[in-house]
DNA sequence: GGATTAAACGACCGATCGTGCTAATATATC
DNA sequence: GATATATTAGCACGATCGGTCGTTTAATCC
């Protein structure tokens, strides 16, 4: 790995954690060249805008969570174990050292909900794959017999990322204790709910 | 009302429109101004920071929000009935034209969550008293008969609060035209899990 | 090790940020 | 209608924003 490369990836490291305490669009070019030892020009040389640096930030973040949530889950046994890992990593991921602020594309979502543009559509094209990935290890999941053949695969996916919500906006916002046994309880139900 | 009560009226109400669609922290001064058709200087005059106006905007958001979701809720019969008032007038509140972008406590919660100070305060208030207005709301329907006896309040409260996350969050961000049926969806299953 | 390329710096741009201060103007009171 | 008061405008401030230079330093290659 190059010189460039290697700062780069410690760049985006740093904006990652910090776009996670305090947003995607609060990052700012000055502050983050302080935090990585670079002056203003030096770090933005890597970077055609600051909107490049941001898609980046996401891009990163999205190598990172396919990398800690999806990828083991898929080397779970298919069924509920691998619902059941999908859910218990993503808790993992939000709690990530390299996300002090907790998960960045909530964060991210509600700061760009309104704001069209290149960001906007990769945080929306990764949430409808996070999505689609849920609502297909339901499926793989009834077709092992472990949920009803009834079971709507989509709407088990909405409601176990609404939990997922849930946990972080009582784990971040309100910092309660009871968070995860709150997230637990709800996807138990809905498990239980679910089976054949 | 004095004219200086009827400015700073139309200010918030301003402001409160703006900060649901790109949050309180990019709400300026300067762009609040030209909206409001008033000087940069004029409009500050009001406020004593740019924190005190963040403040007013949210407790104008938490008044309107009593006016429209909680108090009409508590017209309603004790029990299901008042539960189930307290969730549709949620998405009323969400689709209110004087919230352009969606429902400003949870864009707020991403914007403060990491951000201590009394608005972050305030936000954190106002969401632990809506969860206890939902847990109220649940303990009453248990006294009524509607809901078993075993029903944790608190852990319904939790549930359906989260189907009202997921339901900003795909109609939101996703614009997902199946958001309101998953919530839908997802309330009444928490519902028919809850009941005698 | 000298030449070439890549990477980082420092100075600077215009714009805008939040926030003072004072002067002018509109409103309310008598 | 004059006076007192409440409201708004004008102007300026230091800081910081994203972004562009030309220049210098450092890494890479032969």
């Amino acid at each position: 790995m190059s010189k460039g490369e290697t700062t780069r990836t410690a760049i985006l490291d740093i904006a990652l954690a910090t776009a996670s305490k305090i947003g995607l669009e609060a990052l700012t070019i000055g502050e983050l060249a302080k935090e990585a030892g670079l002056s203003k020009s030096g770090l933005f040389a890597h970077f055609a805008s600051k909107e490049d640096l941001q898609i980046e930030v996401v891009r990163k973040a999205i190598a990172r969570f396919v990398e800690l949530v999806i990828a083991p889950a898929l080397k779970k046994p298919r069924g509920e174990p691998r619902v059941r890992a999908l859910f218990e990593n993503w808790f993992s991921w939000s709690r990530a050292s390299e996300l002090p602020g907790g998960c960045l594309f909530i964060a991210a979502s509600s700061e760009f909900d309104d704001q069209p543009g290149p960001v906007r559509d990769l945080l929306i094209s990764s949430q409808k794959d996070w999505l689609g990935v849920l609502a297909q290890a339901a499926r793989v999941a009834v077709e092992e017999g472990h949920f009803k053949a009834s079971l709507d695969a989509e709407q088990f996916a909405w409601q176990l990322d609404s939990f997922v919500l849930g946990y972080h906006h009582s784990a971040r916002l309100l910092r309660s204790k009871d968070a995860q046994k709150r997230a637990q309880n709800a996807f138990e139900s809905l498990i239980s709910a679910s089976r054949a």
